[in-house]
This record gives C-alpha cells, sequence and structure tokens, in this order.
DNA sequence: AACTATCGATAATG
DNA sequence: CATTATCGATAGTT
C-alpha cells in the first residue's frame, strides 16, 4: 500500500492530498482587513492510520502519541482507579514504561523483609541491600546463558508470572499487591544499569502516573538512564 | 487536595484556568449569537481528574476510556511500529490486555524449537512439547510456595525479566522476537484455567492490536477466558 | 520546541 | 447503546 491511495478502510472516506499552501502564510501580508482568523498554519490534519514512512516525521509523531497515550492512563487510573501498565518498544529498541505496577513492584522488594517476616533459614531479610556476594542463578549476567537456555529462560519466566500471579491472588491481601505482579518488572531490573552496558542504543525511560500526588498528572517523571545524551533513532 | 464533597455531577466548572496565552485562540470560541440551535444536550463538560465516586459513572467511563486508551494505543503500534503491551486491572479485579507481545510470547512459547536450533549438548530441542514428568521448579503449583518463598519469587521474576531482555537483544535477531520478553506474561499463563478456578469473579480480557491486519484496528478482540467457550488458545 | 487550527475522544443526555 | 456538543489531542507549521 503506497502513499497516495486510502486503503478504504473506515470512517471518512475523502482522503485529500495536500496541495494546499495557504496564500495567508508566505504570501505578501497586505495587512489583514478583517482581523477574523488569520490562519498561519492548516492546523491538525487528518493522516491514515498507516506505517509513516519518513523516519523524522514518525519520531515526532512517536513522542507526541506516546506522551499522548501515558497521559491517557494516567488519567484512567485516577478516574477510575484502575491499575495500568504499559510497556513501548521503540522501533530502535528503546524501552518506555508507564505505570504504578514497577513502583509497586520495587516497593514490595525494596521492603520484603517487613512483608515476608517470616522464613525458616534464609537471611532474604536484609535483602534491601545488593547481595553483591554469592549471586542467584537469576542474577547471573545473560552472557552466561548460553542460547540453548533460553527456552528455559522463556519458560521460567512464563511459569514464574502464572505462578506469582496466582499466589497473589491466593493470599487476597490488599489490592495494591495484586498488580504489581509481573508486568512491568525487567525495566526496573534493567535500571540496575547492567542492561544498559550490554545494549548499546538501548535506553529505558520511565514514567510514572499521577496516583502518587493527587490529580494532576506529572509530566516529567521520565528518567533517562544508561548513557548520558544519546540523542537520536528514534 | 481536599476532595470532601461527593456531587451527582462531577463537574467543577468554576476551577477552570485557561494556560493558553494566545489571546487568538479565543477568537476560535464560536460566538453565542444568542440561541440558534436548539441544543439538546450539555456536550461534553469538562471534568477535573479525580477519582470518580459513583460506581456507574465510574464504570462508564473506565469502559469508554480503555476503549480509547487500546484505540490510541494500537494507532501508535501501526503509526511508528512500536510494540505496545498494556495490562489494566479494573477495581473489580478484571483484566483487561492490551498487545502483541501477549501473542508473540506465545508463539514463542509454543515454537521455541525452532527458534532455538543449535545448541551444544543438551536436548533442549524437543522442548517444544510440555515436559510432565519432572516438574521444573517454576511448574510447581503455587500452593506449594509458602509465603516465606514469595520473596524469591519475586526476585526471580525481576531478574529474569531483566536477564531475557538483555539476552534477547544480545541475539539481536529479528525484532518480533525482542518484543516477546516478559511484559503480557502471566495474562498468557493464566489462560491455563488454574487461575480462574481460584478467584471467582476475576475474569481476563485481551484486546488484540491492529498489526495483525493492515491499518484498521480490530475492535472486538476481547476474548472472555477461563470458562467453557474456549474456542482455541492458537 | 512552541503554536495553531483542526480532528478525534468523550461527558452528558436521550 | 446512540447522539451531540464540547473538550482535549495532535498534524502541520514556524
Amino acid at each position: 500500500m503506497e502513499d497516495g491511495e486510502a486503503s478504504a478502510i473506515t470512517c471518512v472516506p475523502s482522503k485529500e492530498q495536500t496541495p494546499l499552501r495557504n496564500p495567508n502564510l508566505l504570501l505578501n501580508q497586505p495587512k489583514e482587513t478583517k482581523q477574523k482568523t488569520p490562519k498561519t498554519t492548516k492546523g491538525r490534519q487528518k493522516i491514515e492510520i498507516k506505517e509513516i514512512k519518513e523516519v523524522s516525521r514518525r519520531q515526532v509523531t512517536f513522542s507526541k502519541r506516546r506522551y499522548g497515550l501515558f497521559k491517557k492512563a494516567a488519567e484512567l487510573n485516577v478516574l477510575c482507579g484502575a491499575h495500568i501498565g504499559i510497556i513501548t518498544f521503540s522501533r530502535a529498541g528503546r524501552i518506555y514504561t508507564f505505570g504504578e505496577v514497577k513502583t509497586l513492584i520495587d516497593k514490595y522488594l525494596s521492603k520484603s523483609k517487613v512483608t515476608l517476616s517470616s522464613h525458616p533459614g534464609g537471611d532474604v531479610g536484609n535483602g534491601g541491600e545488593d547481595d553483591e556476594n554469592g549471586l542467584m542463578w537469576w542474577e547471573r549476567a545473560v552472557e552466561s546463558v548460553p542460547e540453548e537456555e533460553m527456552e528455559e529462560y522463556m519458560k521460567a519466566l512464563s511459569g514464574l508470572s502464572a505462578n506469582l500471579c496466582t499466589r497473589i491472588y491466593q493470599m487476597s491481601g490488599d489490592r495494591t499487591v495484586q498488580m504489581n505482579v509481573p508486568a512491568l518488572t525487567y525495566p526496573t531490573a534493567m535500571m540496575d544499569g547492567k542492561v544498559a552496558m550490554d545494549i548499546e542504543n538501548t535506553m529505558v525511560r520511565n514514567y510514572e502516573g499521577p496516583n502518587a500526588g493527587n490529580n494532576g498528572y506529572i509530566e516529567n517523571a521520565m528518567i533517562p538512564f544508561g548513557f548520558p545524551s544519546q540523542s537520536g533513532r528514534q
């Protein structure tokens, strides 16, 4: 499907290309005889929902719409008390996440000592700080994971999620805990920096919802990570 | 910020603040030449972004806005080629998901044998089918996981996610695989029905993006789950 | 990045 | 659930 052809998808089939050059724009300005509407731009125009080919335009759209999407999610969260998590992978492999889910799981992990007080023999209790000695198997750097084990990893991840989810539901404690299951876990984990070291052009950004505050939604909660100021490639 | 009263109509027009400093924008407002239109409704009114107290109204808003959110996500996906996953928990505990992520991970897991072909000594190759004998630790039912181990589960899940993400990035194979990491795993896993059995009034709905087709977005891809009419799990 | 005109989403109503 | 009028998001431009 090339440009210039409406795929007849729905809604308002009247697709009009834009030969429009608003004469008010750059023509000589004979003063505004009628200062009614000095149109300076065409304003928003209808676009077809299909892949944007031009890179720069696509990047801009991605930024704008991702922002809008997260804002909507934040509003939905506040208005309806729903718990929402969003992960977005850009084409270039950047990860943007939204959600309290991440925060909640962070909180859970950080104060797991308090939450889970009675454990038999382990010393998980002081898990607040990193346990640098004797990494557990899941803490190994991924380089050590051969490709053949990928499947198991996947399986483990899937199974873990299921188990966790079930378990948490069974506990049926406060509902906030129910939400913080697996969804947005790995961006958090990637925050440690390990991942950033390995992946050249991958960054993680996070967007926090408004539920921490009251009803406004936080605009600039994006936290860059990994490399300082890598601008470019969406 | 206090929100004491619960008025019948959550409309607080008095607090309306105009962040726009351009006077031209005000000119756009339709000049109210008395009443020449028999207005049948007030139309959309501005609402404050705060929790909606009334249940029925909140439910309606949740439906509408969740629909809108998923639609936006679908558009973003198509327009920019981004891969997006969304999980939404309603207050009642219902789960709604959006995203190709779930589908992709399903596919990956089902054909992991094909995907990971060259392994030295193991026999992961035939991992396509379930290994019913000798369940791995992550396959144990969660009932057997004592509460004290919850922390480890959480930790494992987190670590696994990070490792997986890194690993997949390193492989840098086809991009579809990159996307199917951990995000929307557990709804899939919950498909087994175990969770549904335990939780009385919890259901999982899924919303699929449009990337399967061309540029339209699928409206009614919600698939109920857990109970009888399971029409295939792909 | 900021602005503006327009389009799309949706609160209120039937 | 359909309609409508308004508000909010955003495509195009500077």
